[in-house]
DNA sequence: TCCAATTTTCAGTAATTACTGAAAATACTA
DNA sequence: TAGTATTTTCAGTAATTACTGAAAATTGGA
């Protein structure tokens, strides 16, 4: 219904996708995963999972799969043509709102749980020296993930515009810091 | 040489060490090694690879591989004892320093190799439609990451305390943010 | 309702990754 | 130097994870 993709992907493009789904499989996501939203960023028009499948030379059942999965991750939206059933897929237009959703997610699914888990910890009552002191630890690695998290979640709430300026900053970010420590007084 | 260590493991530790190679499982460290840091950073005392390795019910031989790794990422310091050869382990006890290695080296072996994959997109010359599009991309997911990059950049030469203050702020980045945008007189 | 197009599921299999025991290498002591 | 303690390596195997094709389910139209 819709035209042929040609060669599917220019060099230019499978270089790219194949360094993604190599850094996906690093980061705990599946290789084809990370190629299908890659292909799927870089694409200008929408692609149905035929042509996905094609490009990547995996099978539409997979691509079924990843598609799954990465609509469970929020980062994907559909088009539909006028004639043609299939779904088309494609990647949000704002890079940092990917950055966005998936930095939540994230947290969603890893950093949340394992805060519980520490939280759970701290609140148990130590049952010899080697709990005092891993509780110690445990305290510790809770407040810089939680500290963490809460930056995290500053960064996700400003917009492309304020987060682009903020970035911008550089190296000026220990300056801003002393600054702001003499303004409101404390050491 | 040095006396035994009782039940190796409290319940406590137990469950922080337990999710801990969980959480390496879904960051692309080996489930291994994640338990043997969690149980490094837990414990009072350095341990030695056999209390290792029987603590966590795994193999010497394990134990060496997930040290070895552990090793190569920085995150290892190491003791002896008089009249005992064996090398006893343990982690930093700044849990921020920590951090900021695990940042360093992830950045290191992930980061920049996937850039340099970009870069180089963006030095070839567009075949066609598709791949000046695809450049639009690619040259926004190299700014995306440069400029997180160089975010974390900063935070890591920042010291603990500096870091520590920075994080307090929490709620108040923005508005930092915009106070800064006025001071320098930038939109 | 049935039919055809499309998507999803899932049991079986392939590919990858992690783990082990035995052997080799290394480090230390005398 | 030989002898012993300790660590590392690595081929084989186990466990896990990813992928496929066929079948089932779903969707939209007549």
């Amino acid at each position: 219904m819709t035209g042929d993709t040609k060669e599917l992907m220019t060099p230019m493009m499978q270089k790219v996708v194949a360094n993604f789904g190599e850094m996906g499989s690093r980061w705990g996501i599946n290789r084809t995963v990370g190629q299908i939203y890659a292909l799927l960023v870089l694409s200008d028009v929408p692609l149905n999972a035929d042509q996905i499948g094609e490009a990547l030379c995996i099978s539409r059942s997979n691509v079924s799969m990843g598609l799954k999965e990465l609509g469970s991750w929020q980062l994907l939206s559909t088009v539909h043509y006028p004639g043609d059933r299939k779904d088309y897929f494609n990647a949000p237009e704002d890079i940092w709102q990917i950055a966005r959703t998936l930095v939540a997610e994230r947290r969603k699914r890893e950093i949340d749980p394992t805060l519980s888990v520490l939280r759970d910890a701290l609140m148990q009552t130590p049952q010899d020296e080697r709990d005092v002191y891993a509780q110690k630890r445990i305290h510790q690695m809770h407040d810089l993930m939680e500290q963490l998290t809460q930056v995290s979640e500053e960064f996700n709430q400003l917009s492309t515009e304020q987060l682009t300026r903020l970035l911008k900053l550089g190296a000026g970010l220990g300056k801003v810091l002393d600054f702001k420590g003499k303004l409101t007084g404390k050491s």
